[in-house]
DNA sequence: TCGCTTTGATTGTGT
DNA sequence: ATCAAAGCGA
């Protein structure tokens, strides 16, 4: 495509710091994929000296395809290591890839102490978790006390603002940041101990590398030209990485929108683009602000709700486009309703108007939304994809797979070992792993040390060692098998060595082992993306993938379908139609930000970026009640809604569904409890149960699943006063009450 | 001491 | 609804 003068701008301005402010749809990523071109082919600058950081794989990998498809290049399956294209990864896939390399090639460097060594693996957030549940488990901790997801969220707070144990005392000034000072020293230990790193680590020891001289100049000659996309969402440790990186020839070029920042509760820290400027006083700054993409309707309605902004630069996007459509309000009764107005809708339009479903773009604040839209599609027999962020690889059978192949590749890793030394069951229990911890402590040995030499151990029954020889033996033979086998076997061996499928058998209904199956299958269809190379390497690079890529990449069952995803992980995406579900105070704005102003503009931020991402059609829908956190709730309207001017808005006709829940209801007459501290929305009981009110008589006995047995003491119509044993008195509605009579 | 049953919490976004 | 931790029996 032409570009225009502001992106020409951008684009050939190569040698020296730019600033490239990005607004949605001003043709950003067209703009930089077309930079690097420049730079290769008219600059002669060569692609290995081209570094690219996205923020997420998603980003990185359509970059690298449109890239590659520009100058002609096949993409291989190890993305870093295509010949002739330039690094294009996130932060962490950088970070990891500058680990492994300097581990390698300052080997010999005595001054040079990572605190990790080189096969050191990568934890997840629950990895983690269970590290500080561990500790909290040796220290005696009340988990009501001191919650470890607080915990871990403190600690991954202070490595994003770059304490190190040491340096976070300083800052205690509470007693529970005095505990968690102590668990934070105690984790660092053990995570070098299991000779792994958390996500924050990635990056904090990036850095740390970094601050070698020598590192640091290698780096430098190594990559000249650096490109950090989406700057607004870079946190501290990745803000001091391009910092150092950038410092000797400071031909950097960030881009970003301090608009679109929604990940401030990841500790991205706006403040590093606003104060880019600052950081090089001779940058050049380049504003994409005419919008390629949407109606006028969708960006005047976008700016319109951004302006309650009051912590943002002013400033507005605008566009030639025409003005289109208005935005379209659906107001549904009921959650189901909403998903099956919003499907049906996209059905018609498909028959009608001969739109694709792959036009439509079905947008929601929490994960959990997904699944009224997944009904009502199925029922529809609409082909839909959803793009999760975690789902698959938080299942059971996939974390037993997984734990698996990194204590193959890692020995040091405990939590791994934890996880299946009795999975599938080997009657190993909590004392045969806990002497075995003892004895960790005790002698620095590790695990398989301690099973090897088990007879030694007096603490153990006979047969709790020979469970652990079986285990050991089931080891061995995997470690072998994983020198000559590449990941997808190893998986294969794994499930044949372990039983594991007797072990679905026997635990679970015959359709839960299928899927269970299917997800193993799948698993390994994946890690068969590493066949053909070297065994370790091929194990390696899937448990890289599998910690920092969090979408599965299957292959599509079909090539025309409805995508449905989280907003956050829109960003970057265009649509010609888009749904944005659940505008509703407490879903979104999301209940844990409403009582926080810089929470709230953050989500208003979100509702910018969701509306946005609509090219010609816009919808934005609310559930007057909604099934959520196995309850029913009545949410009132979404503000962003009410900050959307009206001439803006035209209803979506389907009266006849609203006034169905117009006439008196149960709802209506129900006093509703507003309920205290951030619960500021409105909750209401809907019965799950509807009993029937004539069989109930006063003295009779009753049985309630909360409260136990009871006898009636009063009864108007439904209005019972019921006498319990254990908790009293207690009022309640006995045809909605989950009562019956005993 | 292990394994099954009950209880209690959990879901906000994701590298 | 689902899962992990606590509680309890063989």
């Amino acid at each position: 495509m032409q570009l225009n003068p502001k992106q020409l701008e951008a684009k050939n301005h190569i040698d020296w710091p730019l600033l490239i402010i990005a607004w949605a749809w001003s043709w950003k990523t067209a703009t930089l994929t077309q930079r690097v071109q420049y730079m290769i082919e008219e600059k002669w600058i060569h692609p290995s000296e081209i570094l690219a950081v996205t923020f997420t794989n998603k980003a990185a990998k359509e970059m690298r395809e449109r890239i590659g498809k520009n100058l002609g290049i096949e993409i291989g399956n190890n993305p870093y290591r295509t010949r002739g294209l330039p690094f294009i990864g996130t932060f962490h896939g950088m970070g990891i890839f500058f680990l492994k390399e300097t581990m390698n090639r300052f080997a010999d460097d005595e001054n040079l102490n990572i605190g990790i060594k080189k096969d050191f693996i990568i934890y997840d957030a629950s990895d983690s978790l269970s590290i500080i549940k561990w500790i909290a488990k040796e220290m005696n901790m009340d988990e009501k006390e001191y919650p470890s997801r607080k915990i871990q969220s403190y600690i991954s707070n202070a490595k994003s603002k770059l304490y190190t144990p040491a340096s976070y005392q300083a800052t205690v000034d509470n007693h529970f940041k005095e505990v968690v000072a102590d668990i934070y020293v105690r984790y660092q230990k053990k995570l070098s101990e299991n000779n792994a790193l958390d996500f924050d680590d990635i990056l904090v020891k990036t850095l740390d590398i970094l601050k070698h001289h020598k590192v640091l100049e290698y780096y430098h000659d190594k990559y000249k030209y650096i490109m950090i996309d989406e700057y607004q969402d870079t946190n501290k440790p990745q803000y001091e990485i391009v910092k150092h990186l950038a410092s000797k020839y400071k031909n950097l070029a960030v881009v970003g929108d301090d608009w679109q920042s929604i990940y401030s509760w990841r500790w991205a820290d706006m403040t590093n683009i606003i104060n880019f400027k600052k950081d090089y006083p001779n940058a050049v700054v380049v504003k994409l602000e005419q919008n390629y993409r949407s109606t006028k309707s969708i960006i005047d309605a976008a700016n319109q709700v951004i302006k309650n902004n009051v912590n943002s630069l002013k400033k507005e996007l605008w566009t030639d486009n025409e003005v289109g459509e208005k935005i379209t309000y659906i107001e549904a009764p009921d959650d189901r309703s909403e998903a099956k107005i919003i499907v049906d809708e996209i059905k018609e339009k498909f028959e009608k108007e001969n739109s694709k479903y792959s036009d439509n773009l079905i947008l929601y604040r929490t994960n959990g939304q997904s699944r009224n839209f997944e009904e009502a599609l199925m029922l529809k027999g609409i082909p839909y994809r959803v793009v999760w962020s975690l789902k698959f690889y938080d299942r059971k059978e996939i974390k037993d797979m997984l734990a698996y192949l990194k204590v193959l590749y890692n020995k040091d890793d405990v939590v791994g070992f934890k996880r299946i030394i009795n999975v599938p069951s080997r009657k190993i229990g909590a004392k045969s792993v806990s002497v075995i911890d003892m004895m960790r402590n005790d002698f620095w040995l590790d695990y398989l040390q301690i099973i090897e030499n088990i007879d030694e151990v007096d603490d153990l029954r006979s047969n709790a060692k020979t469970a652990l020889k079986w285990f050991l033996q089931i080891y061995l033979n995997l470690q072998n098998a994983s020198k000559t086998m590449v990941v997808s076997e190893l998986i294969w061996e794994i499930v044949k060595q372990t039983d594991y499928e007797q072990y679905l058998k026997d635990g679970f209904t015959k359709e839960e082992m299928e899927a269970k199956l299917d997800n193993i299958e799948e698993f390994k269809n994946v890690a068969s993306n590493y066949n053909g190379m070297d065994p370790r390497e091929s194990l390696w690079l899937f448990l890289e993938e599998i910690a920092l890529i969090t979408d599965l990449d299957r292959e599509e069952k079909f090539d025309d379908m409805v995508t449905l995803m989280t907003i956050h992980n829109s960003k970057g995406l265009e649509e010609k139609r888009v749904f944005i579900a659940g505008c509703e105070e407490g879903i979104f704005p999301h209940m844990r930000t409403i009582n926080n102003e810089s929470e709230l503009e953050e989500e208003r931020r979100l509702m910018y970026v969701a509306m946005t991402r609509a090219e010609n059609e816009l919808y934005i829908a609310r559930a007057r009640e909604r099934f959520y956190f196995w309850d029913y709730v009545r949410n009132p309207e979404s503000r962003f809604i009410k900050e959307i001017p009206s001439e803006f808005i035209q209803n979506h006709s389907y009266d006849s569904l609203l006034n169905d829940n117009k006439g008196k209801s149960f709802f209506d007459s129900y006093s509703p409890q507003a309920s205290m501290e951030a619960w500021a929305w409105v909750r209401v009981l809907k019965p799950k149960v509807n009993n029937d009110v004539t069989v109930f008589n006063m003295g009779d006995k009753i049985e309630h699943h909360k409260f136990g047995n009871g006898i009636i003491t009063s009864l108007n119509w439904e209005l019972a006063e019921i006498a319990f044993p254990w908790v009293g008195m207690k009022k309640m509605n006995i045809r909605i009450a989950p009562v019956k009579k005993v």
